[in-house]
DNA sequence: GATACGTGGGA
DNA sequence: TTCCCAAGTAT
């Protein structure tokens, strides 16, 4: 049986593959006989993150935790410090979690099978592909936003399935022997990274132009086509700043959900049109068994998570009295040791407002 | 399969 | 300003 499409698939797999050792851009997590921890901890970083943000939070990461073994051995809250900025912060909790697996199942070793390897904390079949193909030169496939977008395009498909995706990058892995398992897969990455772009592609530049059935119909821009944007709820929340002797009072959020496990300024959520200071007083009162004396307020901070936008307004406040000894979720501060804590975006913004040592 | 889950940059 | 989006995973 002669199927066409096999020279075509070998052509894009060489032509991919020359393309990629000219024109592959110079990480800090590309290097000759890459360490398997580094190369999981950048695919980690890299999940949603632009390449820029990863280049130095990889760096830094790399000097505060230089080894698996170094990772495995730090305490939570500092590992998570370490995150902060950089969202999505289960990764951080999650590889944490894995690599004490690691530790204390495989000896210090990162699995070098794909299945145990899959079975991590974290670990989705993407990563899984990606550290086994670049880290230990296995023919595994990975399948992420770029791969899509450039298999959408070469087949002029506007929503490949997943099964079909994976099964095709699969094969062109596999191909040729299987030779050069990372180089391909970070080819065709790098390929939709660089080149075959969401927007404006530069498909003159394209090494595979040739075979691309969207850049023949002309409908690349098109390719894999867009979902409709669903509308996000929006919250107000009113957040104390409640400072008390020099120091201001913060709680640990729980470890699942949005911002898990992350410290903030304590609030409550604003429903209806209540009195921002009404509201805050009861809320503290009734989650926490605080009586604050509200004060001024100051100018509200708006920031949108992915799928929900949030103003809070802070309030100053003064404390009354209080009734939680004993719940390691609240703390005081000094207020000028609040850099040493996990703090998103926001609550930075808002303790700098405060005149504390935000950013 | 759909949804929750952060942030910052660019159009 | 607003929207889209960036090397995904867990449920």
């Amino acid at each position: 049986m002669n199927l066409p499409a096999e020279p075509t698939s070998a052509a894009r797999r060489e032509a991919l593959l020359a393309w990629y050792d000219e024109h592959r851009r110079d990480l800090p997590w590309r290097e000759p006989s890459p360490d398997p921890y580094r190369v999981w901890l950048s695919e980690v970083m890299l999940q949603q993150t632009r390449v820029e943000t990863v280049r130095k939070r990889y760096r830094e990461w790399l000097a505060r935790f230089p080894s698996l073994e170094a990772l495995a051995e730090a305490d939570g809250d500092e590992v998570l410090k370490a995150w902060e900025g950089l969202g999505y912060y289960a990764r951080a909790r999650n590889l944490h979690r894995a690599v004490r697996e690691v530790r204390d199942g495989y000896r210090g070793t990162v699995p070098d099978d794909p299945e145990a390897f899959r079975t991590l904390p974290g670990v989705g079949r993407y990563t899984a592909g990606a550290v086994m193909s670049i880290a230990f030169g296995r023919p595994e496939p990975v399948v992420d936003g770029n791969v899509r977008r450039v298999l959408a395009r070469w087949n002029d498909d506007p929503a490949p399935s997943d099964r079909d995706l994976w099964e095709e990058a699969g094969e062109m892995v596999r191909a040729g022997g299987g030779r050069r398992p990372g180089a391909l897969n970070q080819a065709l990455m790098e390929l939709g990274a660089t080149v075959c772009t969401p927007r404006s592609p530069s498909c003159d530049a394209c090494p595979v132009a040739a075979t691309c059935a969207a850049f023949a119909a002309g409908t690349q821009e098109e390719r894999p086509a867009k979902k409709r944007a669903r509308s996000v709820p929006h919250h107000e929340i009113a957040t104390a700043l409640l400072l008390h002797e020099g120091s201001v009072l913060l709680r640990r959020r729980p470890e699942e959900g949005l911002l898990g496990g992350m410290w903030e300024l304590p609030g409550v959520r604003l429903r209806e049109s209540v009195d921002v200071r009404v509201a805050l007083a009861r809320g503290l009162a009734e989650e926490w068994g605080l009586e604050v004396l509200p004060g001024d307020e100051l100018e509200p901070v708006s920031h949108a998570f992915t799928h929900l936008r949030v103003t809070y307004r802070p309030v100053c406040c003064g404390l009354a009295a209080e009734n939680f000894q004993g719940d390691p979720d609240l703390v005081w501060c000094p207020v000028d040791e609040m850099d040493r804590f996990a703090l998103p975006v926001a609550q930075r913004r808002m303790a700098a407002l405060a005149g504390w040592s935000g950013r």
